[in-house]
DNA sequence: AATCAAGTTGAGATCCCCCTCAATTTATTG
DNA sequence: CAATAAATTGAGGGGGATCTCAACTTGATT
């Protein structure tokens, strides 16, 4: 690769990286170029399409979703495992708005980051599992209900990033306090089925 | 006024109720116009803004807010009054996808519906406060604890409405089970100040 | 039925974004 | 210092949305 091209790239993906940060991942390819000083043109050489520069810029701090949940499920104590799970998790979407797009939508813009975010929630299941067998968490929470979950805090956090980039610890909080065992009152529908997760959420992906 | 101008003015309400419903707040325009079978021009004529056709079609529903904080206050009982006011809110949100935006905005949109969304709110203070002081509610759960609910739950109908309409219940539900007084912990961060709260949701109304 | 204000129309100006490609510039190599 | 392959450029085509306005149609009135 030609030294002008390798210089480039790299301010490509600064640029991305910081307003897709900003913006999110739907932030105008445009902008990234302008900020990038380089055309238009030059930004679709580097990455065909969108969801190629998503990659580039999210898949790597979606990865470490994976530590995640295997500390989780390390965890001594079950409850800390599953509290600590959720409590990264949302770290991770805070940083920014646009990891915080990434996992709510599961990473649907591209197979890479969908495959990042399937194999980061590869362990809630037994997370969950354990917290519950334990007598620590309330036998009647699921895994949809921690999607339903994602959805929500996404949204704390996209409305109250800039103001108050902590509001979303507030929030999670009140949930969490109400998933101890002794919180528990019954609940008044169902959890959502794969069904219709799959009907929100596309098809998982393959592996 | 005309005979076709005042049939084609209940048409643009009828299309507009319906798509807003379906779409939300940024429905296009233009598909209004068609489905109410009317040029874009005539659409123009009757409501010169968006923000004009979506009050006409918003704010009678906003207005019920009204009610139902006030009967919040009534309820015999502070906790089922406060519960019944969040389920109540949070059932109209979940009529479509319309009132959950103008909701979910604080009917940032106009003048009327901001107005009718902040005399929907007036009462929550005393709500809250009624709970809090009867000890039925942890009394470290303020106002501005609720603002942030309703942009978590207004995600929550928004990706759930069309696949599972009262999957919002369930979330409203673990939620509420963390606000008893027994379910509480130590929160690890303040409650958002009226100074962050106006920095995202604008200005209160004047009134 | 003639008149005319009221109402309707839709092409087109404007904006914003996506994406392409022929022409041009630049880095590298012998 | 050519020669040439690699890389860059940005105008332009296309889509979708908002909003306007001069020309036209229609309902009400006498």
């Amino acid at each position: 690769m030609r030294a002008d091209a390798a210089r480039n790239r790299e301010r490509l993906l600064d640029a991305a990286s910081r307003i897709v940060a900003e913006r999110g991942v739907d932030a105008p390819l445009e902008e990234i170029a302008r900020q990038a000083g380089v055309s238009i043109g030059t930004l679709y050489n580097h990455f065909p399409t969108r969801e190629a520069l998503l990659d580039a810029v999210l898949v790597g701090r979606l990865a470490s979703l994976d530590r995640l949940g295997s500390e989780a499920l390390a965890a001594p104590d079950p409850w800390d495992g599953f509290a600590g799970f959720v409590e990264g998790l949302f770290a991770l979407q805070a940083e920014n708005h646009g990891l915080n797009d990434a996992i709510a939508r599961a990473g649907s813009f591209s197979p890479e980051a969908a495959a990042a975010c399937h194999r980061g929630f590869r362990h809630v299941d037994q997370i969950i599992a354990r917290a519950r067998e334990a007598g620590r968490l309330r036998p009647d929470f699921e895994t949809a209900d921690l999607i339903t979950l994602v959805w929500a805090v996404s949204q704390v956090i996209r409305e109250s990033m800039s103001a108050a980039p902590d509001a979303w610890r507030r929030f999670l909080a009140f949930f969490l306090d109400g998933l101890r065992p002794g919180a528990a009152r019954p609940l008044p529908v169902e959890p959502l089925g794969p069904d219709r997760l799959a009907a929100i959420l596309g098809p998982p992906p393959a592996t």
